[in-house]
This record gives structure tokens, sequence and C-alpha cells, in this order.
RNA sequence: CGGAGUGUGGCUCAGCCUGGUAGAGCACCUCGUUCGGGACGAGGGGGUCGCAGGUUCAAAUCCUGCCACUCCGACCA
């Protein structure tokens, strides 16, 4: 992508609205405007983040078992009476009327529509189990929205459902979300760390937050010291091996860890003091197990190997793609700007021309944007008049993982400088080498 | 939902107390000089001061109502 034909509002200076550096730094690189409270529409780069968030997300999903289908964000209040949500929800609900004055709602969520969905289908347990997940946007009409996409009232989410024959295998559903959901954080270069959670109107009683540090976390949390090292499943899982997941997540549930609401001091107290954790996290993703909270009033049934029905097991797993965009930057930046882990990165180089417009800069910048988008690199090329100085202040804002500069005075001497954005080192190479580099 | 604030050009803000022809910096356009860490000079365009009433000869400024947004708290993926 050349840079004067892509859509970059950058900001100089900082909306004054913006309190924490994630919510500063997506306005100021011009990945999204705000448009009401909690509200946000995504810029071209903020897109390209949310876009790589959500690739990911899906490939880790897939590989756990589960199957991506796509429900729509406005459901029938008809559907949350069955559940006997439609009054339990409260004010966070945004309920509207259709032509026909019939009662609409923005969903928050999906129980309800899929196991809807569920029930008009399956009949057997030969068929389970069954994980459907979905990316859709969701309304929750937050009393008061604030940290920018952290905590916005429409957002995307990630939302999965098993359905199982029996809480054994509604257990091992359960264990696949929750080794899926460290790989997918750990793909994304954050450390998350699943710990004991409420699980507030959703219900049920098994639940895990996975939580990433961050000094602007909104919720406190407590947890052991070593689940900062710990290793995260491989690509060599068997989500099949039911022995093996449970080893796993017994294994990463098997210290303290917990937010502020399930949280036990005399526990806490009880590790070594230097084992202790005691800091504010944001929670990237959910997991819960419910049971026949929902099956059972909305007859989700299914014939088990004895001929009778059953209500199934379900449980469900929500990621929120947007609030990784903001935990990512609040993980991953500077006082310059961002600095993306390569695996979600809106582009993988930026090309600097220090001076375009001179025969030689020009001519060299165009060789290795051509080379680079040959090799299917995401390159973003600066091509505009700006000074050196502009250019270095946005690749360093938006963050790009590498920056190749190229100046008159280091092609004089046949080099281009590769810059690290990540360490700020940088290297003196010839174009070839630099694109061998990148390209490696 | 309680409390506290803020709405003036695309952004950051001054002007409001003490009413009298709307300002600055940045950004934008033109020209010139510059050109390896957010350049400089000259010229130029852009705002019915959130909305609606009211007071007044006169309202960005005073009064009333409404709306929007932000922050603190309670709440929350």
């Amino acid at each position: 992508m050349r840079l004067s034909r892509f859509f970059l509002p950058i900001l100089k200076e900082t909306p004054k609205e913006a309190e924490i550096a994630s919510h500063r730094l997506m306005l100021r690189a011009g990945m999204m405007r705000q448009e009401g409270a909690g509200i946000y529409a995504l810029l071209p780069l903020g897109l390209r983040v949310l876009n790589k968030i959500c690739a990911i997300i899906r490939e880790e999903q897939n590989r756990a078992g589960a199957i991506e289908l796509l429900m729509p964000t406005i459901q029938s209040a008809e559907l949350w009476r069955e559940s006997g949500r439609y009054d339990d929800y409260g004010k966070e609900m945004l309920r509207i009327k259709d032509r026909h004055d019939r009662e609409m709602l923005f969903g928050p969520t999906n129980e309800e529509m899929i196991t809807e969905i569920f029930r008009a289908y399956v009949r057997s347990y030969r068929d389970l189990p069954l994980n459907l997940y979905h990316l859709q946007w969701k309304f929750r009409d937050e009393v008061r929205p604030r940290f920018g996409l952290m905590r916005g009232r429409e957002f995307l989410m990630k939302d999965a459902y098993s359905f199982d024959v029996d809480a054994a295998g509604a257990r091992h559903a359960y264990n696949r979300m929750f080794v899926a959901y460290l790989r997918t954080f750990a793909r994304m270069g954050l450390r998350s760390i699943p710990m004991v959670a409420d699980t507030g109107p959703i219900g049920g009683n098994l639940s895990h937050e996975f939580i990433v540090l961050a000094n602007t976390g909104e919720s406190e949390v407590f947890c052991h010291r070593d689940y900062l090292d710990f290793e995260v499943p491989g690509e060599g899982v068997n989500f099949d091996d039911r022995m093996e997941l449970q080893g796993l997540v017994d294994g990463w549930t098997s210290l303290y860890a917990a937010t502020s609401e399930k949280h036990d001091c005399e526990a806490f107290r009880g590790l070594p003091q230097d084992r202790q954790v005691s800091a504010r996290g944001i929670e990237v993703g959910h997991i819960f197990y419910f049971g026949t909270k929902y099956s059972e009033p909305m007859r989700a049934v299914v014939a088990g190997p004895d001929g009778a029905e059953h209500p199934v097991h379900m449980g469900s797993y929500g990621i929120g793609p947007t609030r990784l965009i903001g935990a990512l930057i609040e993980a991953f930046h500077d006082d310059d700007g961002i600095k993306w882990p390569e695996a979600v990165a809106p582009f993988s180089v930026a090309i600097l021309n220090l001076k375009q417009g001179a025969t030689d800069t020009d001519a060299a910048c165009e060789q290795l944007y051509r080379a680079l988008s040959a090799k299917g690199v995401d390159v973003l090329y600066d091509d505009t008049e700006g000074r050196p100085g502009a250019k270095f202040a946005t690749a360093d804002l938006i963050g790009v993982p590498w920056q190749v500069l190229v100046g008159p005075k280091g092609l004089a001497e046949g080099k281009v400088e590769l810059k690290r954005r990540s360490t700020g080192a940088r290297e003196l190479l010839t174009p070839a080498d630099a694109l061998a580099r990148l390209t490696a």
C-alpha cells in the first residue's frame, strides 16, 4: 500500500477525551473515530489489525473443533422470554421495536438464538459434540462506556457455544476452548492467565476469565507468579484427547489466580511472598459451563443411547476482538507510539522514502516495494512529500514492526537502514540484504 | 444511576467573570527556501461560538430549558 493513496488520518495532538494509552494511540494513529458514547468506526488501519486478530481467533477455534456460522445482530424478544432473560437482563439490553410494533433487541449475546438453532435440527446424541461460533457485533448499553474500544457499547465478539450429551462431554468442550484460548492470545504476543471468575448474568458454575496483565487494566487481579512462565500448549495438541486436555487445564488451574470478585485473601497470602502477583488486568476472554440453564427451559434435547430425551449440556466462550486491539496496545507501546507484535500488525514493513522525488531514493524504494509486495509481505510505502522527521514520527506512531529507511545518506554507500520498531535497533544493509531479511 | 465538568474552524485551546464587528497554535491551499527525528518565510481559505427560548439597543459572553460528550463512583465482555 502506498501511503499517498491510503487513508491514514494521523493526529499530531491528543484528543482530550482519551485517558489511557490505547485510546489515545488509536485516535492518534488514525485507527478509529468515535461516533457516539462507546461507539466507534474502525478506520482502515484499525480494521487491518482487527482482521488479523480475527484470523488468529478463527484458526484456533477451527483447530479446536469449533465450526463457524453467523447469527444476526437483531433478535426477537420472544426468544429471550423463553429463557426468562428478557426481563432479567435489565437496561443493558438495547430494546427496539420494528414497524409492526414487535419487540426486538440488539443482541448482547446469543445463547438463546444458538439454542433455538440447535433444537431445530439436532435430535440425537450421535450428532454431538457440537461447538458453533460466530464473530458478530454486540451491543450492551453500558451505563458508562470508557477507555475507547476497551469498553465500548458496540463491540465485536467471538462467541462459541458448545453442546454435549452430558456433563463429562461438556467438560471436554470447555477444556478445548480453554486450551484454544491460551494459544490464541499467545499467538498475538499476549500472556493470558485464566482466572477463576464470576459467572454473572450468563450463569453456570464453571468459568474462567482470561486476563492480560496491564497497568491500565480495569480489574484488580491476583495470581501466582509462576503463571507468567508457564508453557503455552503447542500446535500439536490433540484436541480430541480428553486426558491430554484435562492435564493441560489442570496444570493451568493448579495455582492461585483470581479476579477481585473471587479473591480469597487468605489463600493468596499463603503463597510465598515473592510468588504473589497483585496487579491490574484486562479481561480478553471468558468461558462458561452452564449445563442445562438454557436447554431445559428452551427444550433443546437429544435422544441419548438409552432412547430417552436429555437436555443438552452447554457452555459459551467469548473473546472480544475489538477489546483485544486495546489490550494489545496497552501491552505494546512506548512514548512514540504503538509497537505491534508481528502477528497482528496492520503492516509488516514500512518503507520510508526520506527524500521523495529524488531519483535514487525513489528508485530504491520502488524496487523494494515491488519486491516485498511480490513476496506477499504487507508493506506500507511512505511515498508522501513529507520531511524525514515527520515520516519517522508517523511510522513510530502506527507501530509497524519493521521500518526500512531509504535516504540519500545511506544510498551514497549503497545501504538502507533497517529499523526494528520494538527495540529501536538499527542496521545498515544493502537493499538486497534487507529484502532477504524481511522475507526470510 | 448518583456526583463533577465540558461543548468556540479538522485538532488543542484562549475569549465568557466585567455583553459592544470571533482569536491563537497545529492542520489545510498557493509560492519560495529547506530536506536523516514532527522545518521556515510570505500570502490564503475555513467557524450563524451544541440546540431552542428569554433578557438587552446589542449575547460566544447573562438567564431558563434541552441535547451531546468527558471524568469520578456504583456497574460491566
